[in-house]
RNA sequence: GGGAGAGUUCCCGAGCGGCCAAAGGGGGCAGACUGUAAAUCUGUUGUCACUGACUUCGGUGGUCCGAAUCCACCCUCUCCCA
């Protein structure tokens, strides 16, 4: 099977500008292709993370990525999809964003001469005059045109800024640049992309005459079609010090039913062979699939060690008989304690189970909260640093444990 | 530039000068049921020294014994006219 043909199947390909075309090009591995990276912050999270695949995967089958950093559509933001104006972000942040995202990245995208490369907007953009950008580009684009765009329809409704009514010229003009520069043909991104991206593609034939293709992956959203990676809490982050390893393995762990198979699918790179054997599984069952995701996902982006980890303190956790010594643990230091022991209440926040004290008590009243498998229902008690010296298993909630440990 | 209106807790959204830590819904958390799922039911959802105190209703001042509620100014946003 052909890289394209892996993508569709893997339900990853949601509209082309030209099948044939790019079906041939990727196929043969002759797309140089880009996908845009808006460094909005300092980690990129798990939305990023499928376009990362895409590229390994394209990579894989030797296509050549560029990663476009938008340095400078930074100073701008997308409106797609947004209902509020992003606020603006101060060029120090910008780069230093740019600086952790090539970090990250390099764990997956091989870098180098004819391999993929990075190259950042701003190193274009900020230099560009505004007569001469009327001139060159402005004038290739409909205003009406751009209003019918599904993006700014939204945004008609709550009002849309000249400057963000400015970034699809600005994509388009990365793409123009791109095409010219570095000979890039492609261009991938999510589906709220498509109409900035088909605004590149326009920019190139009406300027140079010349063909380039384009090509949205669908975005994962869960089945009551929120985008995934998103918990109450905020992204799931790629960064182990934003998102711990266990935290992202849980994450994963915990995706309802209805999108397990889907998420294999799309993130993990198991053979559609394998994959399509798990399509039957259903009910408990399933929850073997989770697993797999969990871990495969977990591996990716951590590594082997990490998964492990994650893996056996899960398992720990929710089944006996896993490793203990995988639970993600907390040190207690004389500090902490009062007259020799300290108080559950104090515990619970410090372990870092519950933001605050209130929530301590709730959780406790409402018998949430169990040390060493013992349910406690009494918000008094009181743990002596004796009792916390071998270590102590606290859990709050059914998915919340830490051990704790005096020191 | 002229006119009208809005800003309430994580989100949406009620809110009579005291009975407002503020209805209702969503979301979150906990419990029951389960498969670390979904659905459902119950409880809970500002903080702390938790039968009490403290800090919240865009901002700053003011009126009042007492302000989310009234007044002034400011900021932000929306709508109509230009």
């Amino acid at each position: 099977m052909k890289i394209y043909e892996e993508l569709q199947a893997r339900g990853l390909v949601k509209q082309v500008t030209d099948e044939n075309e790019i079906r041939e090009l990727v196929n043969a591995g002759k797309a140089t292709f880009y996908i845009g990276f808006d460094p909005t912050a300092d980690s990129l999270h798990v939305g990023h993370f499928m376009a990362l695949c895409l590229m390994k995967r394209l990579q894989m089958a030797g296509n050549r990525p560029v990663v476009l950093i938008g340095g400078g559509t930074g100073y701008i933001g997308d409106p797609s999809g947004r209902t509020d104006m992003r606020s603006m972000m101060t060029p120090e942040t910008i780069q230093h964003n740019c600086d952790c995202f090539r970090k990250q990245m390099e764990r997956f995208i091989e870098f180098g001469p004819d391999k993929a490369i990075m190259v950042n907007n701003a190193d274009w953009l900020l230099d560009l005059n505004y007569i001469e950008m009327l001139r060159d580009v402005g004038a290739c684009f409909s205003v009406n045109k751009m209003l019918a765009a599904e993006c700014y329809k939204q945004r008609m409704e709550k009002g849309l800024s000249f400057l963000e009514f400015n970034y699809m010229i600005m994509q388009s003009y990365d793409f123009y640049h791109l095409f010219q520069n570095y000979g890039c043909n492609m261009q991938f991104g999510g589906d709220d992309q498509w109409s900035n991206m088909l605004g590149g593609t326009e920019l190139i034939r009406k300027k140079l005459g010349k063909d380039a293709y384009a090509m949205t992956i669908t975005l994962l959203l869960n089945s009551e079609g929120k985008k995934m990676g998103k918990t109450a809490s905020g992204a799931v982050w790629l960064d182990p010090e934003k998102t711990s390893p266990y935290d992202f393995y849980q994450y994963w762990r915990n995706v309802g039913d209805a999108d397990v198979l889907k998420c294999i699918r799309m993130l993990t790179f198991l053979p559609l062979e394998e994959i399509d054997r798990m399509d039957s599984w259903e009910g408990a069952e399933l929850n073997t699939a989770k697993e797999i995701l969990a871990y495969e996902l977990t591996k990716l982006v951590h590594g082997q060690e990490e998964a492990d980890k994650a893996q056996a303190a899960a398992r720990a956790v929710f089944s006996a008989g896993g490793n203990a010594d995988q639970i993600p643990a907390v040190e207690l230091t004389a500090e902490d304690m009062t007259d020799g022991s300290i108080d559950l209440l104090t515990l619970l926040v410090k372990a870092g189970l519950v933001p605050s004290k209130s929530e301590a008590r709730r959780a406790v009243e409402q018998g949430g909260v169990a040390i060493a498998d013992q349910k406690v229902t009494d918000i008094k008690k009181t743990l002596s640093s004796d009792e916390l010296s071998a270590g102590v298993m606290v859990r709050r909630g059914k998915k919340s444990i830490k051990k704790v440990i005096y020191r």
